[in-house]
DNA sequence: TTATAATGTGAGTATATACTCACATAGTAA
DNA sequence: TTACTATGTGAGTATATACTCACATTATAA
């Protein structure tokens, strides 16, 4: 059976994965991988209405991800972390199996 | 403005990353990393309802991130990749600032 | 001051996810 | 055959998440 302290830290690995497991969140990752940016232009970037990427923005940010900066009136973000991209590593490995298999599959067809 | 293309690939990746994102499903995969495990103990060992964990199960399946095998009355799980100790990397990483980010605040109060 | 722009948030709704219980299925053993 | 075991799944419910609209806030510029 799981310790208190194993179950205590799966459960802030979950709400990380959590923060990064939706689309969007993942193009405002990449996005920002190329340095920070506003919201205004995320939104734009990434095509969604500005009031649910300031949400999505919230939610990285009370996960770790992100951390912003005010300047004006504008509010900018960035990666809080570069690590992220271990992440997509581990994501990229999947996908790509999962292509071999769709691979194999065709073949028996 | 993200092409079609990269669209798909981050849907993608966030089915693969929300596959992930679960308490049970993380202590699922850290059970696995030490072998193979059918149902019945992964449930005893995650102290949860079988149903429940069998749910769990053909989730990270149907995602690519674990495999099974028939072997009498028990089906055994297996991971189907290693690579998601990337994915705890980056994980670990982000819970290590967090604590730094504590203790900072700590120091100030 | 007034007008404008960038952002965040309350409230309502829609959708997705997690969980439990009861039952169906399939293999094993008597 | 009958009884038992491990597993998966339908159906109902509870909870969480995502989204949109309207509005509040704050900084800037006229």
């Amino acid at each position: 059976m799981l310790s208190k302290t194993k179950r205590l830290l799966f459960e802030k690995q979950a709400e990380i994965a959590k923060a990064i497991a939706h689309p969007y969140r993942i193009a405002i990752v990449n996005f920002l991988k190329d340095g920070e940016q506003c919201v205004c232009d995320i939104a734009q970037h990434i095509g969604a209405e500005r009031s649910n990427v300031s949400r999505h923005l919230s939610v990285m940010v009370n996960a770790g991800l992100l951390e912003y900066r005010k300047e004006g009136l504008k509010v900018i973000y960035r990666l809080k972390c570069g690590c992220v991209v271990d992440f997509f590593s581990c994501v990229s490995s999947v996908l790509k199996q999962q292509v071999r298999d769709n691979e194999k599959l065709l073949k028996v067809l």
